[in-house]
DNA sequence: TCGAGTGATTGAACGATGTTCAAGAATAAA
DNA sequence: TTTATTCTTGAACATCGTTCAATCACTCGA
């Protein structure tokens, strides 16, 4: 009875599974991934649906199921491409710039307004996607979060050699986080956000003042 | 004909409409307003559902529809109230600090913290709630989120006598902008957001350093 | 007071949506 | 080839917001 039955181990590792069922299985998640992408960054994370994907990406709407868990989940992975291209911009945007810190925090600021602005919809989508309440995020997909701190700590550790550790992973993470704001408010249209031609100019004016404000700490 | 058939002006000033009629609708209204401000403390923006607020409201499902526009004007009103709220306890948060400026913006967004901790489902909905694409805020709920920033000019401007009029408006958003995204990212429990115990000391840091920095201008 | 006219209320119906599932097809192991 | 297992399919289901024809309540002039 349990003759080609595989354990749960076989399973999660996929050792015993036929090649062909794994690599069909795998191009047809990479296809609803790509085919989601392009939705949202159509029609914003609103406009996914189930049956538009599936269909543009020629499969029946039950397959979306065995492919990936959950509607949730796909947009999980879209959004852990978008965390990806936006490392390499942020990245790209800091070797970029000159060695110091506050022109390397100054540039990583304005890589984020221009990924922001160059990807609106997926970018908001980053922020905009909440899981139903009690569910957690996977693992695999709050690692990817990292990228958005992670340039910032060797420039900001130059700028405050009295902070380390947790204290400066904390200063990160505040710092991202206030640029984070001023750009989600504009870009988002909002009564109190910034107008989206000064955008630029108020993060920098931000950026400057909360460096100058470290420094004296 | 149109003997009993009220026109354009008189339906919009509402003074030949019976007192009866006036004051059902505008009671029903206010219920469902209260309905919804409870659902969606009680269970977030997804929470809210036409048919339970309705039920809840003793009404059938359609009379929302002439109550109010729709489930999402439903939430604006449910946003405006929030605002109205958020607005007196800012106000209340200067008005019982120092009269020192630095004093004064370091109690505003320590109130801004605590009243978004205090209503963590209700504050949410505020920046949560979307219109669908292409349909505009009205202009009635625009002018209450002016409260955001409202209390933040008076001081800003004393730090700053450099700037006036639209600089100042600009600086002032920008200032709020950067103190909410720390409280977002945190009160989400997002991967980059500081964790909440850290808080009201990391919003603190980022208002010190903006001012020091601001000083220096 | 009364009757016609107007708008409100009702709840069934509609369309859209995410998700499930039984049946059939495809694949892998024996 | 045979058999067990998994994948695929698309109809069905549950749950939404919204509409609408029928009914009701109210207003106002006569």
């Amino acid at each position: 009875m349990f003759k080609n039955k595989m354990n749960d181990v076989q399973k999660i590792i996929g050792c015993e599974m036929g090649n062909k069922t794994e690599a069909k299985r795998a191009e047809l998640r990479e296809r609803l991934i790509a085919v989601a992408v392009a939705q949202i960054a159509a029609r914003g994370l609103a406009g996914l649906k189930a049956r538009e994907v599936t269909a543009e990406a020629g499969c029946a709407l039950g397959a979306l199921y065995t492919a990936v868990q959950d509607l949730d989940t796909l947009v999980l992975h879209v959004n852990s491409r978008t965390l990806a291209r936006l490392g390499a911009a942020l990245h790209a945007a800091c070797e970029g710039a000159a060695a110091e810190p506050e022109a390397r925090l100054l540039a990583l600021a304005a890589g984020y307004v221009a990924f922001a602005r160059a990807n609106r919809r997926l970018w908001s989508a980053l922020f905009e996607h909440r899981l139903p309440e009690g569910v957690e995020t996977p693992e695999w997909h709050k690692r990817d979060h990292a990228v958005l701190i992670e340039e910032i700590i060797a420039p900001l550790a130059q700028l405050r050699a009295d902070l380390a550790g947790e204290a400066l992973l904390m200063r990160a993470r505040t710092t991202f986080a206030a640029v984070h704001g001023v750009v989600q408010l504009s870009l988002q249209g909002r009564f109190v956000g910034v107008p989206e031609e000064d955008l630029a100019d108020e993060v920098a004016a931000l950026v400057r003042a909360m460096l100058r404000g470290a420094h004296l700490a």
